[in-house]
DNA sequence: TTGTCAAAGTAAGAACCTCTCACATATAAG
DNA sequence: CTTATATGTGAGAGGTTCTTACTTTGACAA
């Protein structure tokens, strides 16, 4: 008889892996209940430790989000060069294809998504995250500079590319803060990335 | 000798207003911790009152964070009235007008911006904090329609008001994040604002 | 003027939470 | 086999949210 998936056994004093595991806790229970509402002692008894365990792995709690934000870039980035690989080079398909994953990220995972740019905890001094961030955001600026014909990327690629950011960044959270359904009409996202991704472009 | 802005002192046993005292105390705490690092025991030190006293007015400490959130929609769709008012109805400097209060509304107050829809908290359940937001984009719908030269708002209106508020939306969090001055060159606002709704408004 | 009631405060405490410390145990290296 | 180090635990200090029972006070009816 299992005893719920809530809580993990195990036999051996020394746990194998706990910092992953607290991650993987910690990335379900801020989807659970939002990055707000999650706590250390709850990762705590679904890893099955005490809760002085994470202190061994993580300075504090925010480290904790911390690591999960981090991983949450790196998964964004991730599925971005998944998604552009059947796109042909140049074309604003690829635009479409990155401004897609961004906001389909958003839906899929909105804990984590609200966790990387949406608390108040200074980013600013995580270095990983910043790097996994503009590591990311070049790629936007490479494609945008391609769309051009161009492996340069000048200075209206960079603006362009900022303002493709701001808007899915946007639409992102406004989709999951459920603004986006109040509307009279079914909101077609798919229209919308095009649409906006042709006019940013356009010369 | 005042006692440090910290802590209020009071002679009556009452205290006269201390529901709109305490929206104050933590709409401050909001700005200087964040949302997130804020806590009812420090609104209840700075307001002088007891822990308890706070739930003789809001149910918990969700709710006297929507009452900030609130405040905040009421106060930045005030900012959009008025900074609407030297330009000519019908001119795109309004639909600018308008991305200029949004943005500078959360550059002025990022922790209240936060508040209003970065968190998770289930804001849909909040009518008020509902009610404000349909109203402010109803504003922006109406300002679109009118660059048509039209007083009803059609289906494309409705279109490009979201493309124009995603927009607004994700540049504010991106400005309050740091992630704009990041930029190779400086970051000009008023370019970006006026750029992207020439190129949304375009035919 | 006075009696009573409701509104709005308090003190105390239960049930959490984060984080620290001293201590326990396992693993790897010599 | 011994020992150092990494990684776990239990206990607890001090903070938090929120409830309960009690107190104070202002307002209003008699």
């Amino acid at each position: 008889m299992k005893k719920g998936a809530q809580t993990q056994k195990r036999d051996t004093y020394h746990h194998g892996d706990l910092r992953a595991q607290l991650i993987e806790a910690t990335r379900q229970l801020v989807e659970e209940k939002g990055p707000d509402h999650f706590s250390v002692s709850e990762a705590c008894r679904v890893a099955g430790v005490s809760t002085a365990a994470p202190y061994k792995h993580f300075k504090d709690k925010d480290e904790m989000l911390h690591a999960v934000a981090i991983q949450g870039m790196q998964r964004q980035q991730g599925q971005m060069i998944e998604e552009l690989k059947p796109y042909q080079l140049g074309t604003l398909d690829r635009i479409i294809a990155l401004g897609r994953v961004y906001t389909r990220f958003a839906s899929q995972e909105p804990g984590v998504f609200r966790l990387m740019f949406g608390l108040s905890s200074d980013h600013d001094e995580v270095t990983e995250l910043v790097e996994t961030g503009t590591a990311t955001f070049e790629i936007v600026q490479l494609e945008v500079a391609a769309c051009r014909g161009s492996a340069e990327i000048n200075e209206q690629d960079v603006h362009r590319s900022f303002q493709l950011w701001s808007f899915v960044h946007g639409l992102s959270f406004l989709a999951i803060d459920g603004k986006l359904n109040k509307a009279p009409m079914p909101f077609d996202m798919e229209f919308m990335l095009a649409d906006v991704a042709q006019r940013v472009m356009a010369d």
